[in-house]
DNA sequence: GCTTTTAAATTGTCAGACATTTAAATGTAA
DNA sequence: TTACATTTAAATGTCTGACAATTTAAAAGC
């Protein structure tokens, strides 16, 4: 674990990947303790506020975790589906909100990710997985039920329907195109009529799926993509439309 | 922007969470200066060094990017998807070699969600993915080749390939499962024999694409798929295999 | 043998200082 | 006036040294 001493990058970056390198190469093993504070600020010629730094960069992204009083200190981290779902999320939330991305790319990735599950979907659901699907459809056709409710309960529904696959990997990957894409969902209006037709589409969804006929889920899931496409743009021409005459 | 006097957790990440909300809630907009770290320390009623190991913190998830000088400081940084790409990837390697996860679990995953790509690759498709699907291809042809090598162009294979679809978001998602599976890959021992195998299958999903025949890329890929999964079995078989005989 | 106390190690935080970098402001000469 | 060099101020980067808070192991006491 060295650095170069003629990088002029910031010290703790380097020390932060040096470490970095050390864990992901394997030179340290997960539940392995870092040299304390001290050594390291020792080993690296630095002071220890710069050891320091590079560690909470390394905290950041859950790669160590710290841990106070004799026989703490820094840890190497097993990185857990909840940790990195929730990396993954913020990640691509970030992307899609600082990056002028549209509605319809965005739309046309989550589809198509989901559209991928689907044939595992209909071979692996469980009752579980069923049971979660319709729970979530009962509630969205619930009257009274605010916007941001209901599209949190169509999150909630695609989430089932990605967990279904029953492949920890593949619910990892698609966290973020789900969850990501509630943003941009929560700029639409849902209206009973549009609502019913959702809900309509859910349940053919998860029909499909419990009759384990892959092909429809597939269909239910274009079908509603095209849906949302228009739904979407209604909101858009909503908008952009009454401006020009005000 | 404000911490919770109570929270007995660390002031820099109650410090970074809270700049963090600020950010992802607009209240800080792209390329927007933070306040200086004394003004922070001021904010926050805490020290510099405490705002700096928060500010590390944004700057290792790449929410923030620091310029010295005068006019210098903290900037809101735009995510781009080189950086969006690096975090994915970063993320999905230490996932997948973190938590003793299957072979054909992380395998089923990949294939799943690139067949999700074929349909719009085989409508998209440009002139210049395809010279690069067929350049690696080419490579791949060489018989000098290194495993690792080997393994390094399929990678780029199969990035050009979900490239294809031409969705940058679909792209950005996918970069994770493609890339993180090359350590797996890489245990892989290739013959000449498999490589040959994999080279067909490669010109046929390639051939397919140029014809825009999206179903028979997805067969290619399903029997790539079957194929991986065949000589990674090999491969353990030969590792668990002689050793009890030894 | 059990409980309590103590000590030591380690991270968390603070204060103040200096070094380094950067760009604007200023000065100077053609 | 313009172009270039110099100065200056503001900000981050780094260091030193100290103290607080926390946690566990070992020592002490019963």
């Amino acid at each position: 674990m060295k650095i170069n001493p003629d990088n002029k990058a910031d010290l703790s970056a380097q020390i932060a990947e040096a470490i970095r390198d050390a864990i992901v190469s394997g030179q340290l093993i997960v539940d392995e303790r870092l040299p304390s504070e001290a050594e390291l600020a020792d080993h690296f010629a630095v002071s220890r506020p710069t050891v320091r730094e590079a560690l909470k960069r390394l905290a950041a992204q859950s790669l160590i975790r710290t841990q106070r009083g004799a026989f703490g200190g820094a840890f190497v981290n097993r990185l857990s589906y909840p940790e990195a779902y929730g990396q993954q999320i913020t990640t691509s939330t970030l992307l899609l909100s600082m990056n002028a991305i549209s509605f319809d790319t965005a739309c046309e990735a989550r589809y198509a990710l989901e559209r991928a599950c689907t044939p595992l979907a209909a071979q692996r659901r469980t009752p579980d997985t069923l049971a979660t699907m319709r729970a979530e459809i009962h509630r969205q056709a619930q009257p009274g039920l605010t916007d941001e409710a209901f599209c949190a309960s169509d999150v909630a529904f695609h989430r089932a329907l990605v967990d279904s696959a029953g492949n920890p990997v593949l619910s990892y990957q698609l966290a973020g195109a789900v969850e990501a894409m509630q943003p941009l969902m929560n700029m639409i209006t849902f209206t009973a009529r549009s609502r019913e037709a959702i809900v309509a589409l859910h349940t053919r969804i998860a029909d499909a799926l419990a009759t384990q006929d892959a092909e429809a889920a597939q269909d239910a899931l274009t079908e509603l993509e095209a849906y949302t496409l228009t739904l979407a743009r209604d909101v858009m021409a909503a908008r952009s439309g009454p401006r020009v005459t005000s």
